[in-house]
DNA sequence: TTGAAAGCGCTAACAA
DNA sequence: TTGTTAGCGCTTTCAA
C-alpha cells in the first residue's frame, strides 16, 4: 500500500524532486519539455500527491469542519449535501461531525477541528448558549454559524429571515379568511423561535388579530413532542381556525394528533409550517409551509467562511435570506363556523 | 491565529521538545514530575496537538472517507449519522462526500481520498459497475462497500439480507390471507433489486403463489418514479390484493397515486415496503416495511474497515445482516373480493 | 530520565 | 531552467 512519492518520480525522471514539484504545480519556471515528460511519468507511475504533506508546508488543509447537531435531521442533511457540493466546487472537503445537541461534545469537536488544522468551521449550534461556550475557540479558527439565528452577536452567520417568514405566514392565512390563528410550538431559549414568534405577533398587530399561543414546554422540538402537545391541545374546544406551527416537525406532530382525533386538515383547521423540510413535500403530508432556502444557505455559508479565511479580516457578516411561502394542501379557506 | 506548538511549550518548560512529546504521548520514559509540569503548561498555553504533523510521521490520518451517493437520502443520512458516531468512538473522523450517483465523480473522489491519505474508505456504490470502475484503487486503499449488495465480489461489504427480507415479506402478506401479491419496482441493473426479486419469487414458489411484477423502467428509484409507475399501474384492473414495493420510496409513490385514485390502503390493497427509511414512520404514512438495521450496518462497516486497516490482511468479509418486519398500518387482511 | 537529530512528503527561497 | 536546502510540527531512534 506504499504510495509513490515525488522522490520516486524524480528518480525515474532523473531530475531533482523540486523539478517534479514545479511540473505538478504548474510553475512557469520549467521548460515545457520536462514538464510534459514528468507529468506523463506521474500518470504512468500512478502518482497521487500527498495532500497531508502539502498541507503542512502550505499551512492550509483545504478542509472545512461541518458540525451539525444531527445529519439525520432532514433539514441538516439537505444543508450538508449542498455544503459538500459547494465546498468541493471551491476545492475544499468536509469533515462531518454530529454534536447530538450536546454542548460538551460541541466543545470537544471544536478542539478536534483545531487539532486537525481545518481551515474553518461551519457550525449548526446546539443552542443559543453555544456562542458563549465556544467563545474561546472563535478567535483561534474562522467560524460561521448557520441555521440558528444568533441575534446581536459579533460573529458571522447565515440564517433565514425568521421574523419576516412568520409575518408572511400570518398574512397568507389572513388572506384565506382566517382571523383566529394559533401560534404553536414556540420554545423558550431558542432565538429562532423568539424571532418567529415576534414576526407572528407583529403581523397579528398589524392585521388587527389577537395572538394566541400554545408553547412548547419540552427542551427541544421534534415530531413526537409536537404530537404530545397537540394531543393535549385538542382536548380543548378550539378558538382558532388555523394553526401556524413554529416548525414543520411540530406540524407533523399536529397532523398525527389531528388524524387520531378525526380533525380534518384543511377542512376543519388549516395548518401552516415553517422550514420546508423534505418530509413536508411527501405524499399524504403535503404541508403548506414557509421555506428556508437551504441550497442558498449552504452556498452562503461556504462563501462566507472562505471569504473570512482568505481575507483574514477580523470582521463578521450576517446574511439573512428571504423566506418564501410554499403552497401545498394543508391550508384552505376559513370555514364558516366552528 | 498562529497555534502554539510543541516547541513553544518546550521553551516555556525549559526542556527539549522530545520531552514534551513524551509527556503528551503518555510514554513511560519520563518522570512523573516533569510530565505533570508539562501537561499543566500545555493547558495553560492552550496547546492543541497538530494532527496533520502527527499524521505525517505516523502514516495514519485517523480519517475515514465516506462516499455516499447523496446524504440527503434519508437512508444514507441515517447511515452517515451512525457511522460518524461509531468512527468517533474509535478515534476516527469522517470526510464526507457525495457522488451524486455519478461514476466519474466516484472515481475522482477515490483519487481525492487517496491524496488525503485517509486510512480507509466506506463506499455506498452508485451502481453495480462501481466495483469495476474503482478496481484500480481498491488495492491502494482499504475499502468497505456498504448498502448495495455486491454479490460474488472479492471485496468486503456489509449489507442486509435482501433475499431473506423479501422472503419474509411475502410470508407476512400470505399470513394475512393475501394470495395475489404484486412485486413492484424491480429495477434492472441493481444487484439489490435482483436479490429482493429472487427472494420474492422463491417465497411465491414455496407458498404456491403466482408471481406478478411491475418493473421499474426508470434509471433509478425515487418517490417520483414510483408515483409515475403506480399511476400507470392503477389504470388497469388489479389482479392482486397486496403490493410488495421493492423499496420504501417506491411505496411512497404508490401511496400518492393510490390517494389520487381513491384507492384505500390497507382496506383496498395492502402495501409493504422495504428499507424502513425515516419517512416511513411518519404520521399519515405509517408504512409497514422490512427494516434494514442501519445502526448495525454503520457499526459493522466501521468495524470491518478498521479490522482491515489494522490487520493489513488482504482478505475480505461479507457481512449480511438480518432484516426484520416492522408492522405498521399499511397492511391488512385480504379483502373478500376485488 | 533527558536531549539531539533524522525524517515523514512537500513547497519555496536561494544558488547555480 | 534546474538543483540544493531549509523547514512545516511531530515521533522516534540513538546517545548521553
Amino acid at each position: 500500500m506504499k504510495n509513490v512519492t515525488i522522490k520516486d518520480v524524480a528518480k525515474a525522471a532523473n531530475v531533482s524532486y523540486s523539478t517534479v514539484s514545479r511540473a505538478l504545480s504548474g510553475s512557469p519556471e520549467i521548460s515545457a519539455d520536462t514538464r510534459e515528460r514528468i507529468l506523463q511519468l506521474c500518470k504512468e507511475m500512478n502518482y497521487t500527491a500527498n495532500t497531508v504533506a502539502r498541507a503542512m508546508v502550505m499551512k492550509s488543509t483545504k478542509l472545512l469542519g461541518l458540525i451539525l447537531t444531527d445529519v439525520n435531521n432532514p433539514f441538516m442533511s439537505e444543508l450538508a449535501y449542498h455544503i459538500d457540493r459547494q465546498a468541493r466546487a471551491r476545492g475544499y472537503n468536509i469533515i462531518l461531525c454530529n454534536s447530538s445537541r450536546n454542548p460538551d461534545q460541541e466543545r470537544e469537536l471544536f478542539e478536534l477541528m483545531i487539532g486537525r488544522q481545518v481551515d474553518g468551521v461551519m457550525l449548526f449550534p446546539s443552542g443559543p448558549e453555544s456562542y458563549e461556550t465556544l467563545r474561546p475557540y472563535l478567535d483561534r479558527i474562522p467560524t460561521v454559524f448557520i441555521g440558528e439565528n444568533l441575534r446581536e452577536v459579533p460573529e458571522s452567520y447565515v440564517s433565514v429571515g425568521n421574523y419576516r417568514g412568520a409575518y408572511i405566514g400570518v398574512e397568507y392565512l389572513h388572506s384565506l379568511g382566517h382571523r383566529d390563528i394559533l401560534y404553536f410550538g414556540r420554545r423558550r431559549g431558542s432565538t429562532t423561535h423568539q424571532l418567529r414568534a415576534e414576526g407572528y405577533a407583529a403581523a397579528c398587530r398589524d392585521l388587527g388579530l389577537v395572538p394566541q399561543y400554545c408553547n412548547n414546554t419540552f427542551p427541544l422540538t421534534s415530531i413526537k413532542y409536537g404530537y404530545q402537545l397537540a394531543k393535549q391541545l385538542f382536548t380543548q374546544k378550539p378558538a382558532y381556525t388555523a394553526i401556524f406551527a413554529a416548525t414543520d416537525t411540530n406540524a407533523l406532530g399536529i397532523m398525527q394528533a389531528a388524524e387520531e382525533r378525526g380533525i380534518r386538515i384543511p377542512e376543519d383547521i388549516s395548518l401552516l409550517g415553517f422550514d420546508n423540510i423534505r418530509d413536508s413535500g411527501l405524499p399524504r403530508i403535503d404541508l403548506t409551509t414557509i421555506e428556508q432556502p437551504k441550497k442558498m444557505m449552504a452556498s452562503m455559508a461556504v462563501d462566507s467562511l472562505l471569504d473570512k479565511i482568505q481575507s483574514e479580516l477580523a470582521g463578521y457578516v450576517h446574511r439573512i435570506l428571504t423566506p418564501a411561502l410554499i403552497e401545498r394542501s394543508s391550508c384552505g379557506p376559513c370555514p364558516k363556523r366552528y
